[in-house]
DNA sequence: CCAATATAATTAACATGTTAACAGTATGGA
DNA sequence: TCCATACTGTTAACATGTTAATTATATTGG
């Protein structure tokens, strides 16, 4: 509970710059993934983004359509999809990635700097414990 | 994304367990906020179980039918609905509670007693940042 | 080579998340 | 009293979450 409480709190501090750009947080996750880390198949785009694969085949549908992604078949195994960022994906990257800094530099001053760190580093081990 | 993770994380240690007693994470929630609270009406259901009014209004349907949870009209002010635990409910509290405390000291053991007490704080202290 | 098995993505079905609009009920002030 | 306003819960519409089944393609063992 704790940690859905948190989760939520923290998401309604950039919710409503995400909706002003035109897309929810998902959405935005997909594309972050896709803008760092080039092409990847839809299964690691999953992983990364933390989305289950018949959400993500949903979206990959919009997302292509709004032109902010491109999908291939991989030459070499059929069965992949491969993901990209599109033009208008970079185009977005660049218009929300200073909004969302400004806001996580808000957080994390009020927050304080070390205190985050302390978070994230309990949460990633938390994560961690998986089996 | 830590957050999300995380939670991903703890909550798969619960699912399956939750998923043999026949109820999902939000039922869950709503049982137990309701076994805890006595009578509340649905706003306060919601806002402690974490659950947005329109789900909330969809689930006490199905709890109702399943004789989870009972339903009244509020005399005194008519457009209130009060909840309770209802006889069926407080079986499946009795029969959860132990599973979920015991996977809970299970996973509190292995990340460390101290730790999950720093993590809880953290994340407390987080929540109450959200104006 | 082929049949059994495994993997990637999709589809289906139902539940919840999310926002906006709506109906019914209370409440406070002209 | 009455009306404007606020509040509670519901409905609607669409998106994602979740599990299971399915399709297409790869891979592996015999």
């Amino acid at each position: 509970m704790s940690l859905l409480r948190a989760r939520e709190a923290v998401m309604s501090h950039f919710r409503p710059m995400l909706d002003r750009h035109g897309v929810n947080e998902q959405q935005w996750r997909v594309i972050r993934v896709l803008g760092e880390a080039g092409a990847l198949d839809a299964t690691q785009v999953a992983e990364r983004a933390n989305i289950l694969a018949p959400s993500l085949t949903r979206m990959i549908k919009t997302l292509t359509e709004r032109g902010l992604i491109e999908r291939a078949r991989d030459a070499d195994d059929r069965r992949r999809l491969l993901l990209a960022i599109a033009p208008a994906g970079r185009d977005l990257l660049r218009r929300v990635s200073p909004d969302s800094a400004r806001i996580f530099a808000e957080l994390e001053g009020r927050f304080g700097k070390d205190r985050v760190e302390d978070l994230m580093d309990l949460l990633d081990a938390l994560s961690r414990l998986k089996a």
